[in-house]
DNA sequence: AGAATTAGGAACCAATTGGTCTAATAACAT
DNA sequence: ATGTTATTAGACCAATTGGTTCCTAATTCT
């Protein structure tokens, strides 16, 4: 009978999730995995195979976590459509006012681990894709947006997602929560009203 | 008399702005630099001291080279403030449709190494800051947003820049060019009209 | 020619990196 | 007690990392 396994996958993939999110892919080490997982190199490199597999893992996880949740919240038609695209944007920036200045794991693997691997940017971009397809939805059940043409819906979902994008990587980089809150404000009355 | 320096520092320095704009700050080795500029690793340190402090001057000439130009031809009255903004958002999507998908040095360096490095996140905010000010001149000179009190311009400023480094991200993380366009456009007709 | 001074070259350094390997361990079955 | 099997522990590995050191080289001056 094999010795059973002391640690919980789940529980070490999110603790992995946790520290790539801190630090990028290429900024987390293996003795930093290794620290937040709790966990010994062999165990990792059994349980996981590689640290890019782990990645993914916790890439699916963030997934499963973060953006799953925001998309159905997104469609939920209990909400109105203005109700539920401004939590997008006032959730990104409370975050940053309780002192979270992670950003996205998403936001931040397309500017730099993307780039070096295929597999990573599609996965994220995939992601990112089903958040811009949820706005488009959300912008359906809008006073403003619900009367345009799709492709003009279609478009403005994709231009808030640049907000979006923009809006994490900016928290991340450590501009002044004013600033943030400010900007998201203003990309709120897109879709709220009070453009004038 | 000492021996004459055998490589230009300006020019060696734009090389390594290069090789940190593909890579990345962390992502970029001490031997991806020496090969980029064509230097031994005495040389480099002799000249710069330190892989960071080369990196603040790559920061540098970023900044004469790309910012403080596109600071410069927002700030241009001899071209109506619509076409000057226009050309920052078409311009990125033409680097992209030329191949280039580095994205902004800036923008990508906000989503990694300046969460570790205080110095670099302020001189990067710094350059995104004056960025969001010539946004702003440009706004004033829009048929749209020259009436508007300063503060909405402020705002729509800071929501423009979420735009921009969205836009640049999503470029660098590979997003499709047709989603690219679509997002650029939609967000060009905030201070262009036409956004019933 | 020798002196002075900084640059270039190449070896070296300690530490770190992602991954491998082997022995001991933990569990259950016989 | 022995056998089986996957896990854990910890040492090891080759390669890489940013930086250092020391010797040689290039230039001008006296």
């Amino acid at each position: 009978m094999a010795r059973p396994r002391e640690f919980d996958i789940a529980d070490a993939v999110e603790k992995a999730m946790n520290a790539f999110w801190a630090r990028g892919y290429n900024g987390t080490s293996l003795p930093d995995l290794l620290d937040a997982m709790k966990i010994t190199r062999g165990s990792l490199y059994k349980a996981f195979g590689s640290k890019k597999q782990l990645f993914l893992q916790s890439l699916a996880l963030y997934d499963d976590h973060y953006v799953k949740p925001s998309v159905a919240m997104l469609q939920d038609v209990s909400m109105s459509g203005e109700h539920r695209l401004e939590k997008v944007f006032s959730g990104s920036v409370a975050v940053v006012e309780n002192g979270d200045r992670r950003g996205c794991l998403l936001c931040n693997t397309s500017a730099g681990a993307s780039s070096e691997d295929g597999e990573i940017a599609s996965i994220v971009n995939d992601q990112l894709d089903r958040l811009t397809d949820a706005f488009f939805v959300a912008l359906g059940d809008t006073t403003i947006w619900r009367e345009k043409t799709k492709s003009r819906r279609r478009a403005e979902a994709r231009s808030l997602s640049l907000n979006y994008v923009g809006l994490r990587v900016m928290a991340r980089g450590g501009q002044q929560i004013e600033d943030l809150k400010m900007a998201a404000e203003q990309t709120v009355k897109r879709f709220k009203g009070a453009m004038t």
